[in-house]
DNA sequence: AACAGTGTTTCAAATAATGAAACGACTATA
DNA sequence: TATAGTCGTTTCATTATTTGAAACACTGTT
């Protein structure tokens, strides 16, 4: 475990290397567990998660002792939402595009090669097989991670770097095929994501842009294979846009770091 | 700052205190400025600061040089509610609620003598003044402070600790009154919030047990004075406490840790 | 009773954090 | 143009903390 780095602090770094451990597949984690899983000794794994539990970064689970995800992140976490230009000054407009659409709808960025859905507004309808806030999906078989990358300044760096594992039968497995299908999205303006991520899910993405014309977030509506009939994509796609300038008129010049 | 206790470390200590001052009414800062704040060598400061921002926990916005709340806490503070058994398992009760009393329903639990909002679902009428996700607010003053005071193991405890400030004309702010209060609570099964938070604001809170019988969260409706008209209250109430209960059954022995 | 699991504590040795001062790059004032 | 006042950042010897093998206390199992 060497995490040392130019002048940064090294626990600060190790402590929250820990916390990525904590993930939905694996949520609870014993010291020994944890230590044996990162290679470090068992004492140092045991002062970080007693720290971080001290504070309410983590908690313990009264019975098993296993250490878990604590309140303390959620209250952190949740204020970057509130405070994010992008988030906050932009809700309303996904409600107004979920209540036209009336599909679930998501707004996600581009960052360490995945989508990160950072604000997302539930359909009225019932169906909720979709993303979390919060949540990371892969670029190459979602909506909206096809959309920032046929937008993105490094697009070709990315690509080499992505796995373009099948998620489904349908999913673009080929460097050139994605590509093809990146340059047609380019055109379009949108981005359509036909049960390659998940089967019986479709998706339609647009991008966007900041006032400096760069695709800093992608908006998707998403719903089951048999609402997204052909003859509806035209509406949802000009719905989509509508809303996307909406957000470009309401964030001026933000800039993500990724 | 001295942080120093028992075996904890230090630095990861020192790293989320940093945090806590990044809240909504100051969400940025710079190296300088925070130093002088926190009492602290601003050589710490910066590189605490450096390192936060290196792994995303921070941001530093690209003109101002100012730090704020990065996107990987908002990653991390997601997943404690996808997560949590109190939240994931329970979030379409609460959508139930609203669609029943078509006003924002709220689920709370009680942290550090505050109520910290853990879900939430907003109503279909517009008028949004509320309770952000993960925001924290008085217990003197609300309906699910009061709620899950009235049903608190040591409340007199923290009745001592409380700071009853006058948020409006309307709030409690004797201690002798606040626990006829809480009585009158423990024996109407729910809280009734006049205004005493916010003028023009009316909430109504019940109590969640969990299956020992322990009060360990509080779900709450809200609204425009306007619309909870008196006839109209003990509606509300029997559909939160059948919320309540349709809660107790999923979570079954749920424990949170104060 | 012996064993194999936990999480936790100990203490000298190894390492990393600290802070006063200097640095470079700005901006505003004289 | 100087000068003074910001800012974030870097330096380096001093200081304080983190480290890890081993022991501990506790549980349930063989």
């Amino acid at each position: 475990m060497n995490v040392s780095q130019s002048n940064l602090n090294n626990s600060v770094l190790k402590a929250f290397d820990l916390l990525e451990h904590f993930h939905p597949d694996k949520p609870a984690w014993g010291v020994r567990e944890l230590a044996q899983h990162i290679g470090a000794n068992k004492s140092t794994i045991y002062r970080l998660l007693a720290t971080l539990e001290h504070i309410g970064v983590l908690q313990q689970h009264p019975e098993t002792e296993k250490y878990s995800l604590g309140l303390k992140l959620f209250e952190l976490g949740h204020r970057v939402g509130i405070q994010s230009a992008l988030v906050n000054k932009t809700h309303d407009i996904l409600e107004e595009v979920t209540k036209e659409i009336t599909e679930n709808v998501h707004l996600g960025i581009l960052q360490s090669n995945e989508v990160l859905v950072v604000d997302k507004v539930d359909s009225p309808k019932g169906l909720k097989l979709n993303f979390q806030l919060g949540s990371r999906s892969p670029l190459h078989c979602t909506s909206m991670g096809k959309t920032l990358l046929a937008f993105a300044e490094k697009q070709e760096e990315i690509i080499e770097e992505l796995d373009l594992f099948s998620k489904t039968p349908y999913s673009l497995t080929q460097k050139m095929g994605l590509i093809a299908a990146l340059n047609q999205i380019r055109k379009d303006g949108f981005a359509l994501d036909r049960e390659e991520y998940e089967l019986g899910l479709i998706c339609l993405g647009v991008p966007v842009f900041n006032q400096n014309g760069k695709a800093i977030a992608a908006l998707s509506a998403s719903g089951p294979a048999n609402r997204f009939r052909e003859e509806a994509l035209k509406d949802y796609v000009a719905i989509l846009q509508k809303g996307a300038s909406a957000i470009q008129q309401k964030i001026g010049n933000f800039q993500i770091k990724f």
